[in-house]
DNA sequence: TATTGTTATACTCTATAACTATA
DNA sequence: TATAGTTATAGAGTATAACAATA
């Protein structure tokens, strides 16, 4: 399986887009404002879930947007538990300038590429997401032999939609 | 530019890949392991170009490598300062059993992927890796404002193939 | 009792800078 | 003087575990 290898590789692209972000702005926390941008307020638990990281972590960067009032923490009448995240104005223009910066290494590098070439990638890339879904660290790591371990209702009914 | 949102994601489904690895091969290693598999024989400075890192870097995951027997250093009689790095019998081992568990992961959740979609992308991944060729971190971040830094012979010229 | 989110801690990975040896 | 590589140090990013508040 080549792709596996050729994976590595586009970390190593990621990389050298992070790289060209100011350093207000790191690429984890890019990442975060793309995810809200994209599909809109959210909860943590959703947000860590779009990230592919754990909650934990997701907590943090949250924490960071927020200490710098780049989003707004509504609360969920449903579940006092959580609140819900979404951009704020500032948050909007520094989503845009970090995007804008990020499309200027790209294009940069990809001068000699169609319009046809980069959304083809664009939707394998996407494509690939789907395929992948929901996989943040999990607490099992069993092997086959735990058959009740996986078993039941591994996931908490969604009351509301999130 | 949708495919900088993209780029986030690999990463994200890199790092998936990389905890289904055992901890005697974290994802930098692998890395490695694969450049040196598929390019052969080569000296740091070209690993690290490959692995797009800085060479400070790279000379503590081939150090990491030398410990454990998975690779051989021999000595560059063209160049003293430097030696050639190649997998051991030992190292082809790890990086075919590393390779396994990638792919592995991989086809779980690209079960529903046809050979010639994964060709395609794979295919796209590799172009882009050439049209980023080497972008590790420079000491130079200049603007436009510095005509003389990127003239003459930045490169040495090379004295034989590496 | 289970779940959401927070905090403390440790580990992996990478970059910068100072240094040695060789070209 | 310049280059290949090493080592020390610092920082970003993430995972694990213990915890508080709510369901």
């Amino acid at each position: 399986m080549e792709l596996a290898r050729q994976l590595r590789v586009v970390v190593g692209v990621g990389r050298e887009v992070g790289r060209a972000l100011p350093p207000e702005t790191p690429p984890a926390i890019v990442g975060a404002l793309m995810a809200l941008g994209r599909y809109g307020e959210m909860r943590m638990s959703k947000l860590a879930e779009y990230l592919d990281i754990d909650i934990s972590v997701t907590s943090r960067h949250v924490a960071h947007l927020a200490e710098r009032g780049w989003i707004v923490r509504t609360a969920d009448a449903l579940d006092r538990r959580s609140r819900l995240l979404r951009l704020s104005a500032r948050g909007e223009k520094v989503l845009a300038a970090s995007s804008d910066r990020a499309a200027e290494v790209l294009a940069a590098h990809l001068s000699d590429w169609s319009d046809d070439d980069v959304d083809q990638l664009s939707g394998l890339l996407e494509r690939m997401r789907l395929s992948f879904g929901d996989c943040r660290p999990r607490p099992y790591a069993a092997d086959s032999a735990d058959p009740g371990a996986l078993a039941g209702a591994p996931h908490p009914p969604r009351t509301h939609a999130n």
